[in-house]
DNA sequence: GTATGTGCAAATTATTTGCACGAAG
DNA sequence: CTTCGTGCAAATAATTTGCACATAC
């Protein structure tokens, strides 16, 4: 109730939305900018960064972090995973685990109110360990 | 056999190796650096940063995301994960859980070569719970 | 002596923000 | 019409880098 804050749907809200959820890419803003921009070639970056900003804090969007020093979005909010390619950055999803991670019992050990978790695996993607092969 | 490179035991390298080990925070690289100013006066936090992703590569520290567009660092190379606070960004350890994730599974599902993965809790720490309940 | 590391400052990169104008409700 | 959102440009924040000098080996 703190945060009754009404909301608008502005054209650049409903077309960044759209496109994010049309990504398989967990795209940077950046690169969601550069898609949301053959539709609408007058936005600016930063409406696209308030506009995932307000997703990710609305629950309608997940912001990932990636260690890279910029972040990923991602508009699918089902259980999954993530893997990411320590060459070329890329992030795909990892559906296959079953939910083992118990939240509660982090609670337990640690105190915190526990809100969710983030799980992210490390590797070298198929493509990069192609361009390896070649050398 | 590529990354063959001589590395020198500066008295900077080693006090910073020394002092990250030593935080149970998982420090920052500018949270560090006041640390490692107080044994040397004169360090610069560049030279913080080079050593850190030193370390980092060469699998004496991890790298941890957190999503807040600055890195954190843990010497500790035991297997074990971490949960973050969002209000105050602070970070601790999770120890208890049993080792359930499978690289293996997500190389399969993925076709990616998992060198290893990140899980992250998030929520709201002891600290920051209090200071809710007192509003 | 020579290659590697450091301090310093400037450069780069990602993200955020102030403000005047525009559009949703 | 009033409030919330946008575009633009400037501001911040974290990190990286070039260079001349210092130091480990």
């Amino acid at each position: 109730m703190a945060d009754t804050v009404k909301q608008r749907i502005t054209s650049q809200r409903r077309v960044i939305l759209e496109e994010l959820r049309k990504s398989v890419f967990h795209p940077t803003a950046a690169e969601l900018y550069q898609v949301v921009r053959r539709r609408l070639p007058r936005i600016s970056l930063g409406t696209v960064y308030r506009n995932l900003d307000l997703l990710a804090r609305s629950g309608m969007a997940r912001k990932l972090a990636t260690g890279t020093g910029q972040s990923r979005f991602d508009a699918n909010l089902e259980a999954h995973y993530h893997v990411r390619c320590i060459r070329c950055g890329r992030m795909d999803d990892v559906f296959s685990l079953p939910e083992l991670i118990l939240d509660d019992e982090v609670a337990q050990e640690t105190g915190y109110e526990i809100q969710g978790h983030e799980l992210q695996f490390v590797g070298i993607c198929p493509a990069c360990q192609q361009k390896s092969d070649m050398k």
